[in-house]
DNA sequence: ACCAACTTTCAATAAGTTATGAAACTTTAT
DNA sequence: ATAAAGTTTCATAACTTATTGAAAGTTGGT
């Protein structure tokens, strides 16, 4: 198989993941080809490369920059913009953990204590009130504890895991 | 606010939250629904709680009890089924969390090494390759990773976090 | 100020996903 | 064996989301 046979196979598999997740296809596909590239690409690199018009380009490049998953980088004495990925995959992880916990389990765990708060003004407070109650305090301690979970791995696994792989692979470059 | 607005919130909230992690909308709020009620519902009861069709609730049920998230019930003399939710949530979380692993992270991990191989096959081995293969490497150790770590809390946590909660609930409702 | 190169936006449309409902099927009771 | 009650399937409709492409906007050079 061809190097760029290869790198197309990731970029599938990368959409196929991202879309598991809840993410965008084409958004993980660029985000996967940008991964797999070692130099920064153009918008219209892009473009050819997965057949996609330039509106829809530049709307997920866009999203990707605010994920802080891609870079943006000028040139001198050129005016195309090329666009390079956070190589760093702990650095990827965590910037995506981080903020889908801010957007998507923060506010759900806002609206259980809302919740809460509101079945303990019932008056008519029966065995089906407590039941209804306890799947609420449930969910909320488990993404609590979700919470803490990560941010715990984050710290402590960061240096740890990953510094030792990083120089696995500079020892096979270098010796 | 009334009991049932209040279940009525969560379950568009739990529909909201599914979404958000790639699950179908109505699976979530069906899923929801049951885990809101203290006593198993029919089919028809779901359709009117959700309007929603017959056949939408039955693909449904099915798929929920696929992922062993709710369990069906007969009772004598009755054709018509009931549905009732698993309600300990750490064993609701424990079956999403095992099933999407082997879903979807196992797979991923198998193509990565497949695609490791084909790379350690390729003749021209540059610069590119190099940095692509890092890439791949990390990834499947971050997969790895997120494998061993399920295991580990899963393991740990399962009984040192969630049974205190139930006692707390218990003490609550009998004295 | 103007042009050329490039980027961004957004309304229209395509593509993809989910829901419907009627028909087929299954099960139970008589 | 038949009917009644209930469940499942599936082709198509309804809906949602992603993509396009052309127009508007921006930037930098002369």
């Amino acid at each position: 198989m061809q190097p760029s046979e290869l790198k197309e196979k990731f970029v599938q598999l990368w959409g196929t993941v991202g879309m598991e997740w809840g993410i965008n296809k084409t958004m993980a596909q660029l985000h996967g080809l940008l991964l797999a590239s070692d130099h920064a690409l153009t918008t219209d690199q892009i473009m050819s490369a997965l057949t996609i018009s330039r509106g829809n380009a530049n709307m997920n490049l866009r999203d990707l920059m605010i994920w802080g998953l891609i870079y943006r980088e000028s040139r001198p004495g050129e005016r195309k913009e090329y666009f390079y990925a956070e190589k760093d995959i702990w650095e990827v992880a965590q910037k995506i953990a981080r903020e889908r916990t801010k957007r998507e389990l923060h506010p759900m765990m806002k609206t259980l204590e809302h919740l809460l708060k509101e079945i303990d003004n019932e008056t008519p407070f029966g065995p089906e009130e407590i039941a209804f109650k306890k799947v609420l305090v449930d969910i909320h301690s488990l993404g609590k504890k979700c919470d803490q979970l990560l941010e715990t791995v984050l710290k402590f696994e960061q240096n740890r895991f990953f510094k030792p792989i990083l120089s696995l692979i500079r020892n096979k470059n270098n010796g």
